[in-house]
DNA sequence: TGCTATCTACCTATCAGTAGGAAGGTTATG
DNA sequence: CATAACCTTCCTACTGATAGGTAGATAGCA
């Protein structure tokens, strides 16, 4: 079922772990070279500079993120599954140190030091998600599963800096438990 | 009354600004250097590594942050308008953009690659702001200013989590207003 | 034949860090 | 008080390592 990934898919798998781990700056191409045994320029073969690789990077993961959460919309019907299959994914993720950091938020805080091609794609990446969230809760609340006390989109930026603070708050700890726990109090009081 | 700053304070002011902008490894002792009109090497003179300049750094921070919510308690009496000021602060610093982070959430972002001795005294100051937060909401809860729905160690750990996320949403989508924004909505939950 | 993927070998710029010395101020000693 | 010794701060000049990136060749595949 799983296909063999792609020496050009294995970079970017690599560079996401290292970005994840250390930020844009915080990894080399002879890293990558190091971690997936090719030589540095056969990178630049596939990604000519670091700022390609990275946004190409971003733009397989806002794809992965636009598929995955849309299919959770065919999958699961009500609202408040959805968030809460959502949140799981990054528990889970949390959890596993799979992908311990969404590789956006960690880009986000780099923000005035990225280049342009890269910047333009996480602010994106940051409206697609927002309204994702303003989607789910408004339709939630509509179906008088949430309660909001503000408006939808306000309620979706405060959820979404929740949970990017709770991964932040989770590895200043070294407590991948802390995720949830911070990120229940906060749905426990949106639940009717 | 404000005292000129040393050639070490400089050091550490134009090395805060760089990291708060691009991290630990968004900056380099070159940068330092152009900045404040010093060669490289007399940096290394005042701090021999770049990994104690960082922990004096955040040892610094440290001391400022804990001076600063110290003082907050005598100036301010009710719990309610300490966690008013606090926001308050943070609120002006990334709208005039002088400090549009906290140094210590940008590290906790790079913890699994910061030097060992500038992880724990980050580690130190996020233990630290949620002990501060803890006894400020339950010093608000005992006098019927808060309404908490959880144990004050977890709402603070939410609220602190929801500073730090909502300063990545500003920053992702450039908009200074959008943390007081996040803020508000969140504290309202919380007061009486 | 041409295209793709990889290689070796190399480039220039920058990285953190060091060696050693010049200038000026402070302190100890006669 | 004079001066020698020392300390602090900054400098020029350098090091080895690594950064991102390039040139050009090779091998296999369509």
């Amino acid at each position: 079922m799983k296909s063999i990934p792609s020496t050009s898919e294995k970079i970017l798998d690599i560079a996401q772990s290292l970005i994840v781990a250390g930020g844009y700056n915080g990894f080399s191409y002879a890293d990558i070279s190091a971690a997936i045994g090719i030589r540095k320029a056969s990178i630049h073969h596939h990604f000519p500079t670091k700022a390609e690789l990275v946004a190409a990077l971003v733009d397989r993961y806002r794809q992965q993120a636009e598929t995955g959460l849309n299919s959770l919309r065919e999958l699961v019907a009500s609202p408040a599954e959805q968030l809460q299959f959502y949140l799981n994914y990054w528990d889970t993720c949390i959890r596993d140190a799979s992908q311990p950091f969404c590789v956006c938020a960690m880009l986000a805080g780099e923000m005035q030091m990225l280049p342009e091609e890269v910047a333009s794609r996480v602010r994106a990446h940051f409206q697609t998600l927002a309204a994702w969230l303003t989607s789910v809760l408004s339709a939630g609340a509509e179906q008088d599963l949430f309660r909001l006390n503000r408006r939808p989109e306000e309620e979706a930026q405060m959820l979404m800096a929740s949970v990017h603070g709770a991964m932040l708050s989770a590895r200043a700890f070294g407590d991948p438990g802390l995720f949830i726990a911070i990120i229940t109090t906060q749905v426990a009081k949106l639940t009717k």
